[in-house]
DNA sequence: GCCAACGTTGGC
DNA sequence: GCCAACGTTGGC
């Protein structure tokens, strides 16, 4: 069981698409870095949790909680060609690409924001996401941060 | 809109 | 294998 946290600029797909979704499912498809595909393929299991993180907003800020329902498996978008995502190097005998299915557990009862995940960042540790220039779109986040992060949103002075 | 950081591409 | 050019990400 391990924790994860996952980019999505709210503008193309937010929170309130995957609270829209049907079983409040959606395929985390469009990846295409390969550490993040590693993420994608190799680490993430079946109940593996993860932040749902709203990046290119004016606030970004971790909004929800999400749960892997399908591990890994071919990101089929690679081999639309009418797809955004397309890419015709992946074929469906040799994909590039992978994706997992992830639902929406529960939004957070308040964002935490990347501003206040700073202030605490000596609370977190070595945080991929507060590094400089980082721009992974999956994370891994250790039980640790997990907890941290969780006790940010219980914290109602959050200042 | 700006710009720093980073990954990928492609010439050599 | 090196590295410059380029495109993308993402905070501000």
């Amino acid at each position: 069981m391990n924790y994860w946290l996952l980019k999505t600029e709210p503008t193309v797909f937010g929170v309130a698409d995957l609270e829209a979704a049907p079983n409040r499912t959606t395929p985390w498809e469009g990846v295409r870095n390969y550490q993040a595909r590693n993420f994608l393929r190799d680490g993430m299991g079946l109940g593996d949790q993860a932040f749902f993180y709203h990046s290119g907003a004016a606030r970004p800020a971790i909004v929800g909680i999400v749960e892997v329902v399908c591990a890994g498996y071919p990101d089929e978008t690679a081999f639309d060609p009418d797809s955004r995502y397309h890419d015709p190097a992946s074929t469906p005998a040799h994909p590039r690409w992978y994706r997992v299915d992830v639902r929406l557990v529960r939004r957070l009862r308040r964002e935490v924001t990347l501003a206040e995940l700073r202030r605490h960042a000596e609370a977190l540790g070595d945080f991929p996401l507060l590094r400089r220039g980082n721009r992974l779109s999956v994370l891994p986040v250790t039980a640790a941060q997990w907890s941290a992060i969780l006790a940010r949103e219980a914290d109602s002075d959050h200042h």
